[in-house]
DNA sequence: ATTAGCACTCTTTTAAGTCGAGTGCCAATT
DNA sequence: AATTGGCACTCGACTTAAAAGAGTGCTAAT
């Protein structure tokens, strides 16, 4: 791979930069004017050429300015995230107002994504799953007639699982809350894995006539807790329908759909939360196919029990740097409470 | 008000029947010779031009077809409500696909909602809420750290609700055991109302020194409980991109508005919950603003402690006879599991 | 009361023409 | 050898004009 030159990188991120501040394709023109004053436009169409070669740069059509490939997008971001970050400002009020309505942490979340969407146009994300190793604080069980039962884990973050399964028997409340009682005392502030092992070898021991039947639903209950599973959240979808980027009804509903399709939306997540701190996706870089002109922008921390997630969705040609500011000292801002 | 004959009333539906089915403009000519075969395009044109001037049809423009108004839509509801309604066919499949993947009701729902957009092309709406005497199952506080503290609240139907307090001082988790299990002897299986007064005179005669610190705890139980705030789940939004009635951004934004936005939703789903069975609601007729281009079909049931009710939000000219047995069908079925 | 006929209206579609932004290239300049 | 000014050329965006089509309103006949 060639390297760039000094000037052809500047005119890069100069096209780049442009686009995203006024999302129209950048003429030679403009670019000498505003951003390289040393050079004439002859001179900057040149390189422009030349770039557009190397596949930094393309025409929409050939009287056309030149729009940044996601190539180029990479490079601009990758020379953001080596600048020193300064924090947003602005958005404290908005984190007094979450600190005021004190409220489940799902509410919180809820209202979190929401703002991220509200302040960037974009589409705000929130997610939170309970470590691995979380200890569990308390697990209930509840019937709901028949041989549906309902069983609620409360994980010691604050998390709160729930779920309905089906036990072989009909149980009565009486007898299911014996049962929590003997699990509780052994399960309370342990993590499931020790709980899972202590469980098996007492009902090995104790209960084998009834072994299976429970076996289903402690494998049940492992397949809860062991998901990992997030909770996930996203607010400010609206508010993209302004954007130029999603008139597009193709784009809009490629957008929609994974928003309401958790799995995909889930897998984003996952991915950006394998290693703390700010991950930007750009384009085809993304793991799930429709938004493959939209980038994502995601922050992960890892804290208490917890791997909380913030992120944005928003148009290829987003502002980075401010995205990134404003969702590190959000989450910062979150943790001041949690 | 002036009666309308019979033919007008054909008339009517016949063009709000066309309308929903074609989504154009109904000329007289199509009238004539899909609905009246015994009238000619002139005398179909000479009603509806009565009709127009008794506010039942308008024409977009000059030389365009009739368009239905609220009042006609309105007319042909009531009518249809008071035909028999078969149930819908060929969710049965689907009801299946939730049964089988045994979840937690919240997960339940949430499929719901997607599948109700899904078949039919507009929004799907789920909620569900405690009834104001439904039993509590359990009362657990878990100590987040400092002075807050997390309550989770599992009803008897299966709902849960949780929400941070801050409480005036730092008590360990043991204490907090201690009077989750005093509590649990006395709330366990009796509804909120009693299981506060309890709590009060309890605290009046044993803790009078922290009675204060202890008020405001209950209190924002209070509140948490006697909210009968509804869980709302909402999907298929994607799919109204592809209606025509929604190419607009104008009135997707609006439509997307109230989905991000719990309250006005909330408003629309409390509006229908008041009594039993379906109820549709037609453009202004809505109690938000914003969708007064839209229609609203829900129907509501309540037995075991919980009040649910299933909703569609689709265009005023959405198919309201299929939208009602598609949701008196699935309320039914869903209710089979429950 | 109903109907056929016809002029009229208004949108939609198609075609043609103009405008302007921006490029590519060449020859002149540094 | 790199840079620059000049200029012809391209292609989308916008404007205008004309034609087509669907449906009505009205009048006169049945």
């Amino acid at each position: 791979m060639t390297l760039l030159t000094e000037r052809q990188l500047e005119v890069v991120l100069a096209v780049v930069y442009e686009y995203i501040e006024c999302g129209e394709p950048a003429g030679s023109r403009t670019i000498a004017k505003k951003y390289l004053r040393g050079c004439s436009p002859a001179t900057i169409r040149n390189e422009m050429s030349d770039l557009e070669e190397m596949g930094y740069l393309y025409q929409p059509h050939t009287s056309a300015g030149r729009l940044p490939t996601p190539m180029a997008y990479r490079l601009y971001v990758d020379a953001i995230m080596q600048r020193r970050r300064t924090p947003h400002p602005g958005i404290n009020g908005w984190l007094d107002d979450i600190r005021d309505q004190r409220r489940d942490m799902e509410s919180v979340l809820a209202y979190a994504s929401q703002l991220l969407g509200k302040v960037t146009s974009y589409v705000g994300v929130a997610a939170i799953a309970p470590l691995e190793d979380v200890a569990i604080h308390r697990i209930d069980f509840l019937r709901l007639g028949g041989e549906t039962v309902l069983v609620v884990i409360v994980l010691n973050g604050g998390l709160i699982h729930s779920r309905t399964i089906l036990l072989p028997a009909d149980i009565s409340q009486d007898m299911l809350d014996n049962i929590s009682r003997s699990i509780n005392t052994i399960a309370s502030g342990n993590p499931w894995g020790q709980v899972r092992e202590v469980i098996y070898s007492y009902l090995v021991q104790e209960l084998e006539q009834i072994f299976h039947s429970c076996r289903e639903a402690i494998d049940q209950m492992d397949l809860i807790l062991s998901s990992r599973k997030y909770r996930l959240f996203t607010g400010g979808a609206r508010y993209i329908l302004a954007l130029p980027d999603f008139q597009d009804m193709g784009k809009l509903k490629a957008i929609l759909s994974l928003l309401e399709e958790e799995q995909n939306l889930a897998v984003i997540v996952e991915k950006c939360s394998q290693k703390e701190g700010v991950r930007v996706t750009i384009g085809d870089e993304n793991p799930v196919p429709g938004i493959s002109s939209c980038s994502v922008v995601t922050v992960a921390s890892s804290t208490r029990g917890q791997r909380a997630v913030l992120g944005l969705i928003g148009p290829m040609r987003m502002d980075y740097e401010r995205s990134i500011a404003l969702l590190e000292t959000m989450l910062k801002g979150l943790y001041e409470d949690f």
